[in-house]
DNA sequence: GTCTATAAGCCGATAGAC
DNA sequence: GTCTATCGGCTTATAGAC
């Protein structure tokens, strides 16, 4: 029986021409880019990655990088358009009746696992936003703004409650949001200081625990018993 | 009575070849263009700002930024430089004998003094963390990696006398440095969140209390009673 | 010591073959 | 839809006049 070269499509393919779902090797490439954009433009920055060495990294000639994303300022602008939807997420609990105590540790929680998870696009935006985000549409920073806004809201109805003490609520956001937004900026410095490549499990829930504890201890935010 | 075109130097000035202190031009424009050179990568990082700009900005040609600084990145470093020795300072109330509140309010104190009073280079610094530290000269690096792991075992040796609670001191000085950088690297975000396009004494003094409020309420600094 | 005018090289982007 | 080969612009850096 002669092996046939392996070129061209088994029996059964269809060929598409349409974009759209069905096209699995655009969708495929697509993904392969932007994974590789997230890890080149987290390490290096914006401006000091190159096209090249993005499609090196996803095994991709460099032409199909503005193939699938016409410039490398569009491909940044998923990347960095990528993130935004997760952090707003994080946010959900102040959007929710419930405990301040629950709200503030669940906010912490998943802000820390956004980092985890998502380190390359976290650090990307964070750099965007360091350098005045020049590249973050309008309507998305108005976005992160309003619901900064209602979350300091939330916490300042809470204090006019007495669930918790007198503290200035924009400094409280701005402290949750830099402890916990720096595993994914300063890994480098924690990994240094540390003497660990990479946080594993326990050490995330170490980082949550202490970072929980200075808020909750600190601003002595009213603990509801239980009820079992 | 004629007048001269003031040209030359007035008389009892007297020419300095040598490099040193006395000369005094030489003195002035290299600083004039470290200002600006700390602000154009402040705003822009390292790769995208030009050092055509830095040198408008500087109000000089171009040429005398390479023949000041001999090359950009050689400029970028010593803005760099320039942010180390304060940083290291700030560690200070850990390297003698003191009460631990009163090591941590003062180190936090001017932490946040650094983010307002060296807001460009701390950026600068920042960013370079932020992407690998590739330009921070390896001493540069051990010096704050040392400085660092001094005061984790300085924590460390608090909890075991039972001056504080037991929180991770890796975290705990993680929260501190980021809640304290978040000033100067996030200002961008601060300024739209708070709606004031520069923070004034009142709000860095709010900013200051609300974190030495997290940390030594959060993890149970004991206070010795002020001996008056 | 200062600055104009220019060289050299790199990188984003694309034309056009397949 | 994919990729090789190349263009063109921009930026660092310097040569050389003053």
């Amino acid at each position: 029986m002669p092996v046939l070269a392996c070129r061209g499509r088994p029996p059964g393919w269809v060929v598409v021409n349409r974009t759209g779902p069905m096209s699995s090797i655009r969708e495929r490439n697509k993904e392969l880019i932007l994974r590789a954009a997230s890890e080149e433009f987290a390490e290096k920055g914006f401006a000091a990655s190159k096209t090249s060495d993005i499609a090196n990294r996803a095994g991709l000639p460099k032409p199909n990088v503005y193939y699938y994303f016409k410039s490398k300022e569009n491909l940044y602008r998923e990347v960095l358009d990528s993130i935004v939807e997760p952090l707003l997420q994080a946010s959900a609990p102040f959007n929710q009746p419930g405990e301040p105590a629950d709200v503030l540790r669940a906010y912490i929680r998943t802000k820390i696992r956004i980092s985890r998870e998502h380190a390359c696009a976290s650090k990307v935006f964070a750099s965007e936003i360091m350098h005045g985000a020049p590249h973050l549409p309008a309507e998305r920073a108005a976005q992160l703004n309003a619901q900064a806004s209602h979350n300091v809201a939330c916490i300042q109805h809470w204090i006019d409650k007495g669930l918790m003490a007198k503290v200035d609520p924009h400094h409280l956001m701005f402290s949750i949001w830099a402890a916990t937004q720096t595993y994914a900026d300063f890994d480098w410095q924690i990994s240094t200081v540390t003497g660990k490549a990479a946080l594993d499990d326990a050490d995330y829930e170490a980082a949550a625990e202490t970072i929980i504890r200075m808020v909750i201890k600190g601003c002595e935010v009213k603990e509801e018993p239980t009820i079992t």
